[in-house]
RNA sequence: GGAGAGAUGGCCGAGUGGUCGAAGGCGCUCCCCUGCUAAGGGAGUAAGGGGCUGAUACCCCCUUCGAGGGUUCGAAUCCCUCUCUCUCCGCCA
């Protein structure tokens, strides 16, 4: 039968970015909704984030892994709950079973036509017993499950040890920085010509961290969209996707959005409330969630070109000039569902599928490998694409690329079947910025300025504006 | 917004209180037959969790028929609440 979902794929991620180490966490168990998912999780799937069993065998070499971006699991404590989840389970069970034995007999004994009210009785007894039971499992289970939503993905080796971007590790460059033989601006006094970008219309019209483009640099916006699409469903072999720019509360759990990082998302009054996106990796990846995707559809490769809405809580004051951090930006994402083993290469793959768009529109820019400190809540391992940027002297991410290996995929039930032993076992996603736009287009401004103030367009863009060499009007 | 119907396994679809984890079909896996292909015959095939174990092998057990709660010795089946889907009407594109 075949899956709705067509076959392509790759994925990444921003938005689980927004850090283990940068933000303090509040206690799942201190939020409600923490606590509802907790639930969910138990019932829906029967797992956390991470491999239960694993905990369970493993639970040193995971503690040693997280403990390397500051995370400090208790092992002990971790421990108690089990020994006391597994002793109160068995009992549970044998209840259970005990009254199903009995209810069973029941229907027999009342088919032969004799006396059942003493068996009754002596059901309802255990039914009391087990009812006590089961309310102290339900109870610890929660527990049990606030204390492993709150474990981040265990980095992957690679990954180098540290505490906040400084610790990210260059890994290559490419382009050179461009050489002005005048002092150059940034994109903010570069876009006030012909009201290119106007940010007071923006605070006008909506508020701070909003823009307001027109004329030839509402199309170069445009432009690169249609540029990076064509790139990634033409050379690339990813599918292009429509998708809903507002989700349901599940689809912003499955990614990892909820509930640790509600503060970061805006959410409609209405009830059921609706999340905005704050990157398409949430209904992208999520097309997977609670589906079986048969071996052969994999990989799947998907791009998606959407806006992207961030609260940006917890960032004031930080980069308040000009479009680098906006609530309201576009990207276009590339997203993989991928088996298992391929996920590692799939990685790379998917890194320089970003960094090809770089490399056509002549963008210098570096790749890192985020440290410790600064790697996202649920990835394994994430490499960033920094753009160079004039105005700032300095590289800024303009991309972002994320192996989550089975965590996210664990967490909204995204399994494949492998052929080898023919179960459903959980898929790989992955994700990465192909790339964000807005960052894009400034970066166009501030690298291809010119002396007088005119914006160059690179060539491979030209063809989307017309075949103008310059940016007008 | 008004009226009605529905939600069951990878998919379709039976099932109105016990022997139903669930008929049948499709799909899939293995085997047989057929000199390729097509067709045919047989067997198997839900997921999650726990226990046991060297074991992701057996075996035993528990849970799950949209979600949550209730009635009952016993619930896919009865009651309540919620969510979603579909059809018709209205409304708006």
């Amino acid at each position: 039968m075949p899956s709705p979902i067509p076959p392509c794929g790759i994925a990444r991620s921003a938005s689980s970015r927004s850090s283990a180490a940068g933000r303090p966490h509040s206690a799942p168990w201190e939020r409600t909704e923490a606590r509802a998912f907790a639930f969910f999780a138990i019932r829906k799937h029967g797992n956390t984030m991470l491999d239960p069993k694993r905990l369970r065998n493993d639970i040193e070499t995971i503690a040693a892994a997280v403990g390397r971006r500051g995370f400090e699991l208790d092992v002990e404590q971790f421990r108690r709950l089990e020994e006391r989840r597994r002793d109160l389970q068995t009992e549970t069970q044998r209840l259970q079973h005990e009254r199903n034995e009995r209810s069973k007999r029941i229907g027999e004994a009342k088919a032969r036509g004799e006396d059942i009210e003493p068996l009754k009785s002596e059901v309802t007894e255990i039914a009391g017993r087990l009812k006590e039971a089961e309310a102290e499992l339900d109870t610890l289970q929660a527990e049990i499950e606030e204390f492993l939503m709150g474990i981040p993905n265990p980095p992957h080796d690679d990954v180098p040890t540290g505490d906040d971007e400084e610790d990210n590790e260059e890994v290559r460059r490419w382009g050179e920085p461009p050489a002005f033989d005048f002092e150059p601006r940034d994109h903010v006094d570069l876009g006030a010509r012909h009201d290119w970008m106007d940010f007071e219309a923006a605070v006008r019209v909506a508020g701070a961290r909003f823009v307001v483009m027109s004329g030839a640099m509402a199309r170069l916006h445009r432009a690169l969209i249609q540029f990076m699409l064509d790139i990634h469903t033409r050379e690339h072999g990813y599918r292009e996707m429509y998708v809903p720019f507002l989700v349901n509360a599940a689809s912003a759990r499955g990614t990892g959005q909820l509930p640790k990082f509600e503060e970061d998302l805006f959410v409609t009054a209405g009830d059921p409330a609706y999340y905005l996106i704050p990157t398409a990796e949430v209904p992208v990846t999520n097309l997977a969630r609670d589906r079986i995707i048969e071996a052969g559809q994999l990989p799947m490769r998907m791009t998606a070109h959407t806006p992207c809405f961030r609260s940006e809580a917890g960032s004031y004051g930080k980069d308040t000039r000009g479009m680098l951090r906006q609530h309201q930006f576009e990207k276009v994402e590339l997203v993989q569902l991928v088996a298992p083993e391929r996920s590692w290469d799939a990685l790379e793959e998917l890194t320089g599928h970003a960094e090809v768009v770089m490399q056509r529109l002549g963008l210098p820019y570096r790749v890192v490998t985020l440290c410790t400190g600064d790697l996202g809540f649920s990835a394994a391992k994430t490499y960033d694409i920094e753009v160079w940027l004039p105005g700032q002297q300095r590289y800024r991410e303009i991309s972002s690329c994320s192996n989550f290996l089975d965590f996210q995929a664990r967490r909204m039930g995204a399994r494949w079947r492998n052929p080898q032993t023919r179960k459903p076992e959980y898929l790989h996603t992955l994700n990465g910025s192909g790339v964000a736009v807005g960052r894009a287009l400034l970066a166009i401004v501030e690298n291809y300025q010119q002396a007088d103030g005119a914006i160059a367009i690179p060539e491979a863009l030209q063809p989307y504006m017309g075949g103008a060499e310059f940016l007008e009007e």
